[in-house]
DNA sequence: GCATTTTCTGCAATCGATTGCATCACCCCC
DNA sequence: GGGGGTGATGCAATCGATTGCAGAAAATGC
């Protein structure tokens, strides 16, 4: 006798799961037509009375697909994945929930991982990724000099860029029009009377900063201005923001000559901001003029309430989450490069500068 | 000829991914013997120089194996789901990142879903989870009145609840000391002379709420004063935060007779209070003293920073974890109900309360 | 030097669902 | 009433890895 088989016949009780071999035994029909009957795509090749005795076999037994076996023959997981720098981050959790909500709705699972910034990580992330044979990925975490985008392009994962681009990436993106919301930014400030306005740029790298820092230094040009110093932070964290904030402030001793207005790249730089201009008994709207970018949640609770650029968190989880779909229905179609439009939101943390006597 | 079939021997070229298939050619042994050389656990089963060749054979052809067809074969999918009420509510995001964190590092990849507490997208939730046969599941959105245990036991998935847990449950949970957090706050307040303590429930029906409401009226007798007025929140919003708070200043009208504390459930629903108290012209910590819960990201930075009962997240998401991981490697052994213990943080919203003359 | 035990590797079945093809039944029409 | 459709269902292969058993090869014992 071969091994590993079962009595012949001895029909398992309801042990464990129901299968698909189980409903088609509980309905007296074949597996192929169990499959055929309670797939909606091909419910049409079925009887109708078929249909409804299998339909009913099948709820009897509690039986669900299995996405393993499925996925298995069909080379489609119904799973995206989502790779974020870090979770925590808060800029994250909005765009990831907008995400998942939309593929939830269309049947998808969602695979979330953090890579921390970390490219070792991250590739070994993707490769999880692609053992799990997602269909499609969503990276939040694009950096120059990682090779992400090809390990995705040689496992054949169809994948979207979130909030940053890559140079010369073929992949869709759905990103922010960074140029365009850093020098709202710095028009606001100009209009308030700044003339001598500084940057705290973001970490390198990253597309972000370098399409905020251009931004910043092109609005200003706009403006007439000469750009004020521009110093890079580490990463976009409070501790990095603290420490380029320091730097800023170290350098040609800060006097009300030096500059009246800071545009920080990213409103978690900002924290570190607050945290020093506090530490020396400076006050934010008061004696410095801040911007922030994002406007992520509670920065209208800090003291004081941030000004800042809001993007569309939301939108962009749906409409990258919606691209990768695109993208998994018609390989073959052309990339997306999704810019959403980012908006001003003034609060208390611009004013006017002081006047010079 | 049979159907399906492929032209014997024709060996498929390097087209798509590679299989243990493959790998077995290219190391001139069967595919049972990759799949041993390549497992750590039956490593041991070949020999040194097999081990190599097949090794060598993997990675020049880039193999990676399919989690799905391990999984089918198996009846393990090395994924854990985790299932959380809302990701934008900030206390999650650093539970299930050190949940994700510790998971990865053991192999898992992690599905997230948000219920957004709808007892009914629950269940679906947990039902796709279970056709992705995840091997466990998190769950951060434990309530009264759903089937959320009873469908993850139908479905034998080992379960770990989160931060809630649920009265005759016996699953494993990770919470927090609810009733002894609350204490702190209530404690707290008494010795900067507080003498009447309003309570900002939670949303009935949640163990979280239940607790807080218990342990705030316990400490208020222990320390032998009679209650305030305490109010129930619809939900852990800001928004309900902010209803309930004007309920309970339309009662009996608002004096420095009626209250000069108030405990709330949670720190989401202290930004409705602040929101309220700001609208009448009112302080915290000036004209009312306040206290929260969970000290989530950044209420040390809002108007007044908020005193509040700082829990342990990242502790809580990693203990779940390996509560989880443990129940899967031994299912027999006991169930267990960690409690972590709350902290105190002392920040500007709480004072001495006005001298009343 | 031969019997016996211990390794190591191969064989083939298996997990559960999908799908190309074959088949069978039935209907229609000339 | 038999040929040609058409439509519904069954058959069997398949996806890729795992694993119980069998058999070959090597090591050991006497």
């Amino acid at each position: 006798m071969p091994p590993n088989r079962p009595i012949p016949d001895a029909a398992p009780p309801p042990a464990g799961r129901a299968t698909i071999a189980d409903v088609a035994r509980a309905a007296g029909v074949h597996a192929s037509t169990v499959s055929r009957a309670l797939n909606p795509a091909t419910r049409g090749m079925v009887t109708e009375a078929v249909a409804l005795r299998v339909a009913e076999a099948a709820d009897r037994l509690g039986w669900r697909p299995s996405a393993l076996a499925a996925g298995l023959r069909t080379r489609k997981s119904r799973t995206i994945g989502i790779l974020v720098p870090d979770l925590v981050n808060p800029i994250f959790p909005p765009i990831v929930r907008a995400a998942e909500s939309l593929l939830a709705a269309q049947g998808y699972a969602t695979l979330v991982a953090n890579t921390d910034n970390d490219p070792a990580r991250e590739e070994m992330l993707i490769s999880r990724m692609a053992e799990h044979v997602v269909d499609g990925l969503m990276m939040a975490s694009a950096a120059e000099g990682t090779h992400a985008i090809e390990l995705c392009a040689r496992f054949g994962i169809p994948t979207v860029l979130i909030n940053r681009r890559l140079p010369g990436a073929t992949t869709s993106a759905v990103t922010n029009d960074d140029r365009h919301g850093i020098g709202l930014a710095v028009s606001h400030l100009v209009a308030l009377g700044h003339r001598r306005i500084a940057h705290l740029a973001g970490p390198r790298g990253v597309s972000t900063a370098i399409d905020r820092r251009e931004g910043f230094l092109e609005a200003l040009r706009a403006a007439g201005l000469d750009p004020g110093p521009v110093v890079d932070a580490a990463g976009y964290t409070r501790a990095a923001g603290r420490v380029a904030m320091e730097t800023l402030l170290a350098g040609p001793s800060f006097t009300a000559a030096s500059f009246t207005a800071l545009v920080a790249a990213n409103d978690m730089l900002c924290l570190g901001v607050y945290d020093v201009l506090r530490s020396r008994g400076l006050r934010a709207g008061v004696d410095l003029s801040v911007t922030g970018f994002n406007d992520m949640p509670f920065v209208d609770l800090i003291d004081p309430p941030l000004t800042t650029i809001r993007i569309q968190h939301a939108a962009m989880g749906r409409e990258a989450a919606e691209a990768l779909l695109a993208e998994i229905a018609e390989p073959a179609a052309p990339r997306r490069d999704t810019r959403l439009v980012p908006e001003l939101v003034i609060r208390a943390s611009t004013r006017a500068p002081r006047q010079e006597h």
